[in-house]
DNA sequence: CTGAAAGCGCTTACAG
DNA sequence: CTGAAAGCGCTTACAG
């Protein structure tokens, strides 16, 4: 345990100096001098020496006393991923005119290491949270009481991205039902008639709307629902070969698919690149639609369902400061619209 | 300033509870009972109750009076960069198991923010930052001036990816001038004999030690330095058409370069896009040599430097956390090798 | 082996 | 308008 240099200038001293009490500087600090009716000209004398000497309350001892620590927490399964960092952007909007710090911290799609990252923010005092929490895979024990004892606990939450079932909490998220419903309705128009749905194989709201969203779409489009080969899941793991048997076998059926939709953007270039090497090029033998933007010239030839997600982050904020203040209900939930962007469906096989 | 609950469990409500004074319970909690010599049973009880009541130290009094935080800031321009979430990941498998958070905020490439972003956890009371810094283009004014306070005052720095001039410091970086001299060294035994350098125009050491290891490459072939005309530089906004333009005016001139080497990811990718639209491919029609390695199953078909970011992140809290003790120079310089992918140099057109 | 006491740096009733 | 004092929850000499 090294020791730091004990701040410099302390509030003490200050006063010591100036020849007034502490209660007198820690008002002005505050901005409380005109209700104490401290005398101008000492409070101009007190503001003048604050800044000069540089002299800022020390976090702890303000920490201390004030039972407030000015950190939100932010809580995502990993940092690198646009989604993420557009997110944090949109935080951080919010929470750094509100003089609101935001500590990113990564659970690496690991509940255990969730639940532990949760407790040392907790620890740490924080105001509130902001978490996309993990998701277990079908089938996957899956412990999310960390969560629900949060829920529970006195520390402002908002989950994003997804929701969780049989805990009321605040959210927000994006409209995957509208977006897959659209998405796939663009599918279709342009000809398909025996779309093919691929995701992980995952238990979040996220995915369950998106699902939802495509059979929808279907169904507006009186098209019958499709049979559980046209249905393809996926483990994570970028190196599972899964997803390669599936559509290898699905391709080589006498009635294949004559579009994709794909849940995530990782999967759908995993998709895409499987099928290249079946000799199926996207968009131009087999037509793609997938939720995520396609990064700066890297065109996927995919149609995208772009989501909102700087302004995500903000809505998030804005939510969990109310929900600080106790000017917003703790269970609010709010749904974010997304667009489809600009896209390649050129010749589509069934067009 | 809402009001939190207070902590319900305090050392002096356990104590009085269990009849010891608060020392006793500091001292056992601290680990210190032999060295107190503590009856045992005394100590057996204490750790009981607090396993038990789920006790734990209030942080902000512990801070406060231990000056120590057992935080230490990151700072990177951005979390979204596979960079950035490897870097983390070295980091975390350092700093966890030491008992240690890792407090991450992102400085957007904007070197105020930067300022604010670490004066923030300066205030925070961190034990140590890790800074991967902003760099400013060529010609542009960049005050770093909070660097060389931060770097000249108590709290232990180490600075990842990039190092700094003027000011000694400790640092981690990879090996950029022998991993871009392999790179061209490849694209020169593929056959190429007039590589162009194209780069973003920041000034920073990574990208100088890129060049100078691009030049090494073609002085060790005994090519002749580029001319001018085969360097090109490009500003970071990636809807810049400066590139675009030079890329056009190279390409249509008399003697056109045969490969690439290019910097970073991001440029490469469009540059690789521009030269699409011109109706090159490649590697096909001309190969491309980058540093950074291409996502899953997103083959780019270049040339890649593969980046040892987890290492770097690991070595870069290996070393803050001994220049914490001072087991360490705080003026530290490690270099991490670097390796090339396998990669696609097929059918270069000077071969 | 253990406790009373001072101290970390700030906030906040409470007197005047 | 301003100061003396108690308190936030912990740590750490110091005395026994």
């Amino acid at each position: 345990m090294m020791e730091k240099l004990p701040d410099n200038v302390t509030m003490k001293r200050l006063a010591q100096q100036l020849g007034v009490s502490r209660t007198t500087v820690s008002l002005v600090l505050k901005g409380q001098e005109r209700k104490y009716r401290i005398r101008e000209e000492t409070a101009q004398r007190i503001r003048e020496a604050v800044a000069q000497q540089g002299f800022r309350p020390n976090y702890f001892a303000t920490a201390l006393t004030s039972r407030r620590s000015g950190v939100i927490g932010v809580v995502f399964p990993n940092v690198f991923e646009a989604f993420m960092s557009e997110v944090v952007k949109g935080i951080e909007d919010v929470t750094h005119p509100a003089d609101y710090t935001a500590m990113i911290a990564t659970s690496r799609f690991d509940p255990l290491l969730e639940a532990r990252v949760l407790d040392q923010l907790l620890h740490r005092g924080v105001d509130g949270l902001i978490i996309a929490c993990n998701a277990p895979f079908r089938g996957e024990p899956y412990d999310c009481s960390h969560l629900h004892r949060l829920l529970s606990g006195p520390v402002p939450v908002v989950l994003v991205d997804r929701t969780l079932r049989d805990h009321p909490h605040a959210s927000v998220v994006q409209d995957d039902r509208g977006g897959a419903r659209k998405a796939t309705a663009a599918l279709l128009r342009a000809g398909s008639r025996r779309p093919c749905y691929v995701s992980l194989d995952i238990d979040v709201s996220s995915i369950r709307d998106r699902r939802d969203g495509f059979l929808d779409a279907l169904r507006e489009a009186n098209i019958r629902q499709p049979r559980s080969r046209d249905i393809l899941l996926t483990r994570r793991d970028p190196d599972a070969d899964d997803l390669s048997l599936a559509l290898e076998k699905r391709m080589s059926h006498r009635d294949p698919p004559d579009s994709f939709f794909v849940t995530t953007a990782g999967i759908a270039m995993k998709t895409r690149y499987l099928l290249s090497r079946m000799g199926l090029q996207v968009p131009k033998n087999i037509p793609m639609a997938r939720f995520g933007a396609d990064p700066p010239y890297s065109p996927s030839g995919m149609l995208c369902v772009e989501q909102p997600h700087v302004d995500m982050g903000r809505r998030a904020a804005q939510l969990l400061m109310e929900t600080i203040t106790g000017a917003a209900r703790p269970d609010t939930h709010i749904v974010c619209p997304v667009r489809l962007a600009p896209a390649h469906l050129s010749r589509s096989k069934g067009a």
